[in-house]
DNA sequence: CTAGTTGCAAAGCATTTGCCTGTGG
DNA sequence: CCACAGGCAAATGCTTTGCAACTAG
């Protein structure tokens, strides 16, 4: 069903190279290295496709345009913590506890999202605004 | 510096009259029921000077259109309740525990957002809108 | 009065879609 | 071969801006 094009070849490397989660344009400019006629509304339509085939994952902070990222451990249920300081984003373990009793009566609770945000182990250490 | 307009009027009141932070376009139909010429532009306008003033504040969810709320609702610690149904956010009281020990070793933690997902009662009683 | 505001429409952006050519298998 | 994928450009949808008319103070 899914042809394997250089495009998508390059825009799955250029996620994979890189360390952190890719904004559609980001992806333009790393995967057209690769193959230089990449044109932004094929990025937009792979990202969109491998996101329903479960390829990557879209990774929303708030008021932040939409990055992705590989699957990998995003299949583990996770969370985000935002460095303040080098504004990276890294992965956290663990679920908050007593969201249920949050929820107001006859509200149903699907699902949850949660940001933390603060300076990570690099930032604290070395101290600078 | 700032005059005192019917449509700024509408919207302050539109949104001192509402239980839940609201988008430009949900002022635009509340406030515009007080202000029948008002444009969206007009909202878009005092929102942005209003926000900058620090009588409002936005509330932003991931993949989401900017909503707004009082400053006074904001200044209590609180967080969102997005209905998937009819789309619209809720502000709840509460706090998630447990975070702290989420924080990876050598991380400082000093914030965090949290959005719940799931139906309204609205949408979770009757069938649909 | 007269500067800040408003409405309308056009301009901007980011993202999506139509359509025809290119190509993977 | 030929249906899916890609490139380009037009089309969206949301937000901002230019400008002339308007109005609060």
């Amino acid at each position: 069903m899914h042809r394997r094009t250089r495009q998508r070849e390059a825009i799955m490397q250029a996620l994979s190279k890189s360390a952190r989660p890719l904004s559609p344009a980001e992806l333009l400019k790393a995967a057209g290295k690769q193959v230089k006629s990449l044109s932004l509304a094929t990025v937009y339509r792979n990202v969109k496709s491998m996101v329903e085939e479960g390829l990557i994952h879209p990774v929303q902070l708030p008021g932040e345009p939409p990055r992705y990222e590989l699957h990998e451990a995003a299949a583990r249920h996770h969370h985000h913590f935002h460095c303040e300081t080098c504004d990276r984003v890294f992965d956290i373990a663990g679920c908050p506890k007593g969201l249920e009793s949050m929820v107001p009566v006859g509200f149903s609770l699907r699902a949850h999202e949660l940001v933390l945000y603060g300076r990570c182990s690099g930032c604290s250490g070395a101290a600078r605004s």
